[in-house]
DNA sequence: GTTAGCACTCTATCTCAATGAGTGCTAACA
DNA sequence: TGTTAGCACTCATTGAGATAGAGTGCTAAC
């Protein structure tokens, strides 16, 4: 059996209609709704194909017929139709909070949620693979010291350390310029042993400092390496076929334990579509436990200096495709636009 | 109508029996739980005084009696046992996690809501009417400078400014020299304009640098001022009475929207019970829109200097008060007691 | 290849009766 | 006067038909 015109029409019509009533679909329904002025009947001969093929398939006998994952998945690869979606306060929003990323990202993804009423994930850029830029050490109190660490992009970590050792100021302002020179410019990646070692020789009877410090830095950066933020998971209480409590449930608790979303926004090397930054993953494809029922879409950003980060949008597998890859595309490009000319 | 002892007994079956059950309680079951030895006509007796009292309701005729508000209330109030209880988990957080208070919180609340079952939430000590211990500002490039602020609690907040004049090291010095003398050991209550018009005064030609940094200061400690963490959202669709979706839909987006919590976790006065720190808020009593069916008790910590927080859970009406109780007690003083001897 | 017609299937909805838990009231009892 | 047995009554819940309606697959005619 293949694949012909008026087949690709009628399953499109039949998606279409479904995406947008969630209920089967009749053949009559279809014989009205095109304008291929065929009879019902026609139609059905057409949907008894269609289902033989695995586009489509029915929750019972006597029902009208819904997409199969393959169904939407040759609906996504051919027959979208992406919509370039403006979001008018979306703008307003870039533009505010340009200071404050950690605020950025949360607001955008609020209205993205908010728009899409979908659930709405967005990561933190992350800093791998990015240099430091500079590090700081201050005295707090004779056993603490203060490091404070910025990495290129102006992301910033700190973190307290105690001294085995009581530092005075001249002290720490060695270590500041030590620290600093050796390390500033530098890929996190390649910070190695060797350097640090020099470093502790360079740092004489206060090696030990030297030795927390590179702690800190490794465990600053790793540790909060996937920052997650999430919004809209209630909304998936808007889909009955998501909403009985069981799957909703494990669905909102995956929202909340953000480390699970980690797989879905981690991009593994390039594949179909991701030459345009964008995802979908449907139903089983999914790679996060629990999310058979639901479909993925996600888009990669990149923060002008190599920060790169990745939004996600979690609904119904009858999810608007062509308006949530719209609005992702034109989100993902103001994104990128805004800190090239930031 | 007065209350008698026999009718607390009665009252306090019925209470502790809906609170296991979950099922309106009838005169057979009071009749052999107690040991009073009455038979179902006098309780039903009793129960019609009850009811007349206020402390008890029918759902519907010909069904047992469930616990109005004011019948939670009189339980609370005078015959609930809270039960001291070890979280044997929680102390192995408490004593791992203390150098990264936000780890911490994050743990505890987590703990918190798989012990209990029910929605946890818990505020980051307030650094409200607290000093500022001191104010590092460091030159990133050209036209961008850090400031970090450090909070008496070892508190950090840092941020980047964006200079209208290009500053070197030097002045960048003279600076932090300047904001330190004046600033350090200050009550960021008593931060007031003639302070910062001095110390403008004295920065001469840089004053419009002071005027930002101490923007900055006064931003970065109301901003993220009440930070909330909240866990265990979905254990809400484990109480049939919540898990209808109007309500649990509502009551979720309210854990996702944390500032909705606000009102919640900062305690106002000192009311009925708060000489133990511990508040019960039943039903009606709340103080936030869309948790009427809800109880909430909250528990207030302090971290040794001063840093006070709050801990909170909510969950049905019919929750297990004594043990809810019983652990935020515990909890309470391990925190206490931690930062004391920590 | 297309269509009208028809028997068939299955879900959803409604009604109706039966069940059972629990009550309130009355009259008898200690 | 307080307690209890007995009984009629109420009302939510459950399950069993009966019914309607949507939609199909198949056959025979166009």
């Amino acid at each position: 059996m293949e694949m012909d015109a008026r087949k690709t029409v009628i399953l499109q019509a039949i998606i279409r209609n479904y995406l947008e009533t969630g209920e089967p679909v009749g053949s009559r329904t279809i014989s009205k709704d095109t304008d291929l002025n065929l009879s019902s009947a026609t139609i059905r001969n057409e949907m008894a194909d269609l289902e033989e093929m695995g586009y489509i398939e029915q929750p019972h006998t006597s029902a009208g017929r819904i997409p199969t994952d393959k169904g939407y998945r040759f609906y996504v690869d051919t027959m979208m139709e992406a919509k370039d979606r403006e979001m008018s306060e979306m703008k307003d929003v870039l533009l505010e909070r340009q200071d404050r990323l950690e605020d950025m990202l949360r607001s955008v993804v609020k209205l993205l949620a908010q728009d899409t009423k979908y659930g709405a994930m967005i990561t933190a850029p992350s800093t791998h693979s990015n240099k430091l830029k500079f590090i700081q050490l201050s005295r707090v109190d004779t056993a603490h010291l203060l490091a404070v660490i910025v990495i290129e992009g102006n992301v910033i970590r700190n973190r307290i350390l105690t001294t085995q050792e009581e530092l005075d100021e001249e002290t720490v302002l060695k270590l500041n310029m030590l620290l600093n020179t050796q390390l500033s410019g530098v890929p996190i990646s390649e910070i190695n042993l060797s350097m640090i070692a020099a470093m502790k020789q360079q740092a004489g009877i206060h090696s030990g400092v030297i030795g927390e410090v590179i702690d800190a830095v490794a465990e600053a950066i790793s540790e909060e390496d996937l920052q997650v933020y999430t919004s809209g998971a209630t909304n998936i209480l808007r889909y009955p076929e998501l909403a009985d409590n069981e799957k909703a449930s494990q669905l909102i608790n995956t929202f909340e334990e953000k480390a699970l979303l980690g797989d879905l926004l981690t991009p593994e090397g390039t594949e179909g579509e991701s030459e345009t930054g964008i995802q979908v993953y449907i139903g089983s494809e999914t790679k996060v436990q629990g999310m058979q029922d639901c479909s993925v879409v996600t888009a990669s950003y990149e923060l002008g200096d190599g920060l790169r980060g990745t939004i996600g949008i979690v609904g119904p597998k009858r999810m608007d495709y062509d308006k949530v890859v719209g609005t992702l595309k034109q989100l993902r490009t103001k994104l990128d636009d805004l800190y090239r000319n930031g």
